[in-house]
DNA sequence: ACATATGTTCAACAGACAATCACAATAAAT
DNA sequence: ATTTATTGTGATTGTCTGTTGAACATATGT
C-alpha cells in the first residue's frame, strides 16, 4: 500500500543535517523531500502538501518565521520548527504564528522523532477522499477494492494481498503496459531493487487462479523487456 | 466544559512554582487548579477532565510518566510535561506514553503560554470523528456507541472495551486497510511499540464473537504486511 | 542458422508474518 | 483480600511472500 507512508518535507539549508536527518527518518519508513531555499518552501508545501514539514528559521531567500505565516492559512498539516536561535522570542513568536513545536539544534535523532510521532498522533489527518471508483467489471470478471472481493463467472477467486493489489492496479488501466517497477513500486512503496522477482510470482499466481493460460496469455499478457498488461476484451 | 475559560490542571509538588504559574494563567484567563500528589493525579483527571493538564515527573506518590500512561486511555485532551529531567530517554518516553509536549525547567512563563496556545490549536482543529453518528447498521450488525451495545442479528454480543473500541473504529471507515499501528493508537492513545499483539488478539476475539470464519474471513479482512479492514458488504 | 545474451516462468524451498492456544499478568469488581 | 474479567505474552502452527536455480522463450550478433 503505497498510501500508507507519510511524507515529510524538511526544509534546511545545511545540507549535511538536512540529508542526516532524511537519512533518520526514511529508516523510520517516512518518505522525505528536502528544500534548502525559504522562498521556494511556501510554494513546495502548498503543492506537494506533506503530512508534516520541518522548517528552519534561518534560511536563504525568506527566513522561516515569514514561511510559517505565508502557508499557515492554507496548509494544516504540523508544522516543527529546528533552530539553532536560542532566543525565546523566537519561540514565542514562531507558535503563534502557528509552528506547532519548536525544537532547538542539536537534537538527538531520537528525540526529534518522538515529537514527529507525536505531532502525527494529534494531526491524524487524512483528508484526502478517494474517489475514485471501487468496483470495476469486465464480462465474467468483477472486482470490488472496497471488500477485496474478486469473481470470476460469479464464482468468489480467494487472492492474497499482494496477488489482490497487483490485479487491482493492473484492471485500473487496461491496455496500458506497467513494468515491474512501476507495479513493484504501486504495490508495495518503496523502489525495487532489481533482482526481486515477487512480482513475477505474483503474476505467476494470478494467472493460475484466474484460469489464464501461462505460455499464451490472453488476459494479462507479459510485453517482454517492458512489464504487463490487462487486456480488458478477455474476458467475455 | 463550556465555551468559556479552559480549565488546566497543573500537577507540581513544588508548592512555589506551582502557584507562581497559577497566577500567570489565571491572567491569561485560564481556570487552574493544582494537585501535587502523582496518586491523586490519575484520579483528578479523569474526574475533572480539564482542558489541559500540565504535568510533572517526579512527583510524590507516583512519578508523572505513569500518570499519563494511566489517564491516556480515556483523557483525551492535551498533556504537557513539565520538568527538570534532563534526560533526552525520559523525554522520547513520555512523548512515547501519550504526551503532547515536553518542557524542561525552568521555563519563560511567556514561552510556556505560547506552547499551551499551540496545543489548544491543535487541540480544537483536530477532528473530533463521532459527534454525529453513535449508531451504525450493517445489514445484521448494529453497534450502538452510546450503549457501547452491539447486536447481530437482533442477539446481544458481548464485547469488551478493548474489542468494542477497535470494532467500532474498523466500521467508522469500512473498506479503509487501518494498519495497527493506527488502531493501537487511536484506542490506547499512545504508541505501539512494534511487537504488541493486543490488536491480533482483540481482532481474533472480535472474529469468534462476530462469528467470522477465521481461515477466510469475510467480515474483518487481514490486509497482510497492512493491517485490517472492515468489509461493509458482508453483512447481509 | 547458429550461438549468445538477456528476459521470463515455475517448482520447491525458506523466511517473515499472522492466528491461535494456553497461560500469566493486570485491572476491575466484590 | 479474594475473586472475576480482561488484556498481554510465549510457543506453536499455519499462511503468504520472496528466493533460488533450472528450464524455457525472445531478441541480438555473427
Amino acid at each position: 500500500m503505497g498510501q500508507g507512508k507519510k511524507t515529510i518535507l524538511i526544509v534546511e539549508d545545511d545540507s549535511i543535517l538536512s540529508s542526516l536527518i532524511k537519512e533518520y527518518l526514511e529508516k523510520q519508513d517516512y518518505n522525505i523531500s528536502t528544500e534548502p531555499r525559504g522562498d521556494c518552501a511556501a510554494y513546495r508545501i502548498l503543492e506537494e502538501s506533506p503530512d508534516l514539514v520541518i522548517l528552519d528559521l534561518m534560511l536563504p531567500g525568506k527566513d522561516g518565521l515569514s514561511v510559517c505565516r505565508d502557508v499557515r492559512s492554507s496548509y494544516k498539516g504540523p508544522i516543527l520548527i529546528l533552530t539553532a536561535k536560542e532566543d525565546d522570542m523566537d519561540q514565542v513568536a514562531a507558535l503563534e504564528m502557528g509552528a506547532d513545536d519548536y525544537v532547538k539544534k542539536p537534537v538527538k535523532p531520537r528525540v526529534l522523532l518522538a515529537r514527529i510521532r507525536a505531532l502525527f498522533r494529534r494531526a491524524q489527518s487524512s483528508p484526502i477522499v478517494n474517489s475514485s471508483e471501487k468496483i470495476k467489471h469486465f464480462g465474467i470478471l468483477e472486482i470490488d477494492s472496497s471488500s477485496r472481493v474478486v469473481r470470476l463467472e460469479k464464482e468468489k477467486i480467494s487472492l492474497t494481498t499482494l496477488e489482490f493489489d497487483v490485479l487491482w492496479l493492473l484492471a485500473s488501466e487496461p491496455g496500458k503496459i506497467l513494468s515491474r517497477d512501476h507495479i513493484f513500486n504501486s504495490v508495495k512503496g518503496f523502489d525495487w531493487d532489481g533482482t526481486d522477482r515477487s512480482i513475477d510470482m505474483a503474476i505467476s499466481r494470478l494467472r493460475k487462479k484466474l484460469k489464464d493460460s501461462s505460455e499464451n496469455p490472453l488476459k494479462i499478457k507479459t510485453i517482454w523487456g517492458s512489464g504487463y498488461l490487462f487486456v480488458e476484451e478477455a474476458w467475455n
